[in-house]
DNA sequence: AACCAGGACTCTG
DNA sequence: CAGAGTCCTGGT
């Protein structure tokens, strides 16, 4: 089924948006399992002229398949009036034309994105997205070949290291999260877990203000304002967010500031003030330009 | 082989 | 409260 949106599939995907690891790619198609509701379904995207094309197999209706498929491509946000935007204001009017069908990919899974997330932190995209493939295989549940990100209160059972592990287990299986190569950051990812199945409630984070949201999500462990920003922006779609880390603040200070050094902290406000509703849009579309026009290779 | 990139956290002044 | 040092791994 073909859904008539303007999206670029493969540029969306390998755009390292921190909700969840690329999908499955064999051929043209991506491919990964989603739990709607409680039951799962896999679903098979692929490029079609400027549009997406999907099938799914799962036990659902038409209908639910496909404002999943919306939600996960953010598919109802209007592209053409963003690029309007971006047009008529002269540091961004370049970004659409290196940009062009670039959307969100937003997490069906909201743990899924904190995980990640948290993951990401002070690490490469190439990094992060395989310890997280990783933690999918090992302790996801599998579906027709596809792996689920295990749920909150199986995460919190995995042991941390092969130290940890020989200890509770008597032997080693390697069968941890550092062996998935997430370094110092495990503890910081079980903690996480733990917290979220006692304290932090997360389907009370959709009815807060952002601020609000922000310093909910910010009391996690390994959790600090940009992993935040992200969390919200791609686990929970607050378009508002403007993750900022040492490349916007390049790009920031480059477009707007005549290359001054400006703090993190502050390129974050400037963004949300300046870009309100498209902050999130905006820095990405900000550090995908980068990427592609040689800005980067400019300002490092 | 030494060194660097990448955010959060902790300790210091 | 700002600034510096540390954490881990994969890349040069």
């Amino acid at each position: 089924m073909i859904i008539d949106s303007l999206i670029d599939l493969n540029l969306t995907q390998t755009s390292g948006q921190t909700s969840q690891p690329p999908w499955i790619k064999s051929g043209d198609v991506f491919s990964q399992v989603v739990m709607v509701g409680e039951k799962p379904v896999v679903f098979n995207a692929k490029q079609s002229g400027e549009y997406l094309d999907f099938d799914f197999k799962g036990d659902i209706t038409q209908n639910e398949a496909l404002s999943t498929m919306k939600y996960i491509y953010d598919l109802d946000f209007d592209l053409d009036k963003f690029y309007k935007y971006l047009s008529n204001h002269a540091e961004l009017a370049e970004m659409s034309r290196f940009c062009r069908g670039l959307r969100l990919f937003l997490a069906p899974d909201p743990f899924e994105c904190i995980i990640s997330s948290i993951c990401s932190a002070n690490n490469s995209i190439k990094r992060w997205t395989k310890s997280i493939s990783d933690i999918k295989c090992r302790w996801g549940c599998e579906y027709d070949g596809f792996y689920a990100f295990p749920g909150i209160s199986d995460f919190s059972d995995i042991f941390l290291d092969d130290d940890e592990e020989i200890d509770l287990c008597g032997r080693c299986d390697s069968n941890n999260l550092k062996s998935c190569g997430v370094g110092y950051r495990a503890p910081y990812m079980r903690k996480a877990s733990q917290l979220l199945t006692l304290e932090t409630d997360l389907s009370e984070i959709p009815k807060m203000s952002y601020e609000e949201a922000f310093e909910t999500v910010l009391e996690l462990p390994g959790v600090g304002p940009k992993v935040a920003d992200c969390i919200l922006l791609y686990g929970f779609n607050f378009k508002e967010a403007f993750p900022s880390d040492v490349w916007i603040k390049r790009i920031v200070s480059h477009l707007y500031f005549e290359g001054k050094d400006i703090s993190v902290a502050k390129v974050r406000d400037f963004g949300m003030e300046e870009f309100g509703e498209y902050a999130g849009y905006v820095q990405l579309y900000m550090f995908h330009y980068a990427r592609k026009s040689g800005l980067m290779e400019k300002i490092r």
